[in-house]
DNA sequence: TTGTACGCGTTATCAC
DNA sequence: GTGATAACGCGTACAA
């Protein structure tokens, strides 16, 4: 409410000498005396630098908009937790976007062309694929989370493959050896990665992977029932399955009761990533934990590289490891 | 990127006339064939009014700030989910909180008093108190959300006694005659009004509540458990439970098969508001669903009226009724 | 019908 | 040390 031009005139001094002592302009030593009536008036006139005149000074709004496809997921409550922390430490607004209404490109260049925020967060969908990905962020600064493009720099993602390997030798040292894997769509890079770590755990203890053991469905819930059909009824079923999203392992649970499989006594899953709900399914389901909050933390600070010019390096958040929630639904072999 | 006078130049004409022409000015009849040309560069150039400048022109910004609890809970993205469609359809651009975060008046009249908003709309915590509530908005243009402060006018919410009492009557139904509610905290409207709806339909039924059966301690998973060992400590224990929370009664149904009370053989639940995880507990949980995105709408559309000078009348969401969404915890006495 | 000029609040560049 | 002034992009009252 409080402008400038009002603490000047009270002050009987220039809106200039106003801006500059109380941005700390190093090159005005102002009177001791006039700067701190200047510094008393704006503290009770309770003044705040107009938010629209100074991104219309600098081209730079300080703002920047976290684009994810579905907010009520777990997941990506975590993930935004750690961006909006971030992102008031370093000084930068939030603009929260759910994928499905910034779908198209058209909406990412208007925020940009209008000046709206100085670039983006993008979780994409687990469908997207790289072509849907360049076309969807053009130009614009972006920095990807948990997916990547060739030759464009600025991505940060967690370390999928321990996640998918953890899952996987905590089963395996409970004495099960069909092991079954319930993942992402193959255009996912998340699944692709998930696949490679559990198929790694599997190898490192002498079991070659087996095709009839891998779905590649997708991350929802929905996807659970057609994937646990599907590896039930091949030759030879698993014992135990690594589920590759939460979400989609409750899924999963759900099932696998309509089916018949006790759980863990018939059939145990383990889930990647946590969420409250684990605690509250029956039975409670044991998890990989991932550090998402620490996720959104390196993507503020990755994107405010970009936007500063340096490049950003890619990078994996291996700070935090993978943390293994015990529950119920796994059963030892032994 | 392209501005009014990069369009001007290339056109050969004014940037005023751009301006106009760009805005339907009816005062600007430009010649056909001008407008057509400069319609067509501002097409090509992809012109998008800046941000800023209109902002700072109009003291305006067309951004509202939605400030929910929790980005976690169901409830509150479905509802966000309302606020940004209507939003949208009315040219708002929203800005996303967490109430955590803007926990303090000072996080709120900064927005305003920065010009980055132009109002608010608040859900508040369980435990906020009208006290707390006026503190926390000031004199901002603000829309409650499912609370209330006297002689201020601005707010919407759901039908809360129309749930609880649809919710109670379905029990009543199936021969249930001992009723319990797990209700929220006594400082939250919602709560004192779902509990009414609750009596009523109790009294309207000859039977008359009993304080040994009702808890208030909150709509959180974790207030589930020390509600369910009070009401069922009591004497003569209840057979069924109106759980005013859907993410409560995750935590009901946990806690219950914990006590050794198979739901709904020895108990029955339902629950208020409905989830996706309510398809996956065990049993599935029997909820009342309610027009939470609808609530959105209305909220931003009371906001609207509010900005606009005319003062916005207290509003009940009843253009769609609660919906009883029948899963498996519920049994029949009869 | 169209062009010119001013102001929104801020900061930076000059003079004094 | 401090004050005047231009500029950021837009819309509009006023002049032509």
């Amino acid at each position: 409410m409080a402008r400038l031009v009002d603490i000047a005139e009270l002050a009987g001094v220039s809106v200039g000498l106003v801006s500059r002592v109380l941005n700390d302009d190093p090159a005005t030593r102002a009177t001791p005396e006039t700067r701190e009536r200047i510094m008393r008036l704006a503290s009770e006139l309770g003044y705040r630098p107009h938010y629209a005149a100074r991104a219309l000074k600098f081209a730079r709004t300080n703002t920047i908009a976290l684009v994810v496809p579905d907010l009520t997921n777990a997941f990506f409550a975590e993930l935004t937790r750690g961006v909006e922390d971030e992102s008031r430490r370093l000084g930068y607004t939030v603009l929260l976007g759910r994928s499905e209404s910034l779908t198209d490109q058209t909406q990412i260049s208007r925020l940009l062309d209008e000046g709206r925020v100085d670039g983006f967060l993008l979780q994409g969908r687990d469908d997207e694929t790289t072509q849907s990905l360049t076309r969807l962020i053009g130009r614009a600064p972006v920095v990807l989370i948990n997916s990547r493009i060739e030759n464009r720099p600025g991505n940060v993602m967690i370390d999928d493959r321990a996640a998918a390997r953890t899952a996987t030798e905590y089963l395996l040292e409970r004495g099960h050896r069909k092991i079954g894997l319930i993942n992402g769509l193959p255009t996912s890079l998340t699944a692709r990665r998930r696949e490679e770590g559990y198929k790694e755990a599997l190898q490192a203890a002498g079991i070659s992977p087996s095709a009839d053991r891998i779905t590649r469905l997708g991350y929802e819930v929905s996807s659970a029932a057609p994937a646990v059909d599907w590896v039930m009824s091949r030759r030879d079923p698993p014992s135990a399955l690594v589920v590759a999203n939460v979400n989609a392992a409750l899924g999963v649970l759900t099932h696998a009761r309509h089916l018949g499989h006790r759980v863990p006594k018939d059939l145990s899953v383990i889930g990647i990533h946590d969420a409250w709900t684990a605690d509250h399914t029956w039975p409670p389901l044991t998890t990989v934990r991932m550090p998402l909050y620490e996720l959104g933390i390196r993507a503020v600070a990755a994107l405010k590289d970009r936007l500063s010019g340096c490049d950003a390096t890619d990078h994996i958040v291996r700070s935090v490891p993978p943390q293994l929630i015990e529950r119920e639904s796994v059963a030892s072999l032994t």
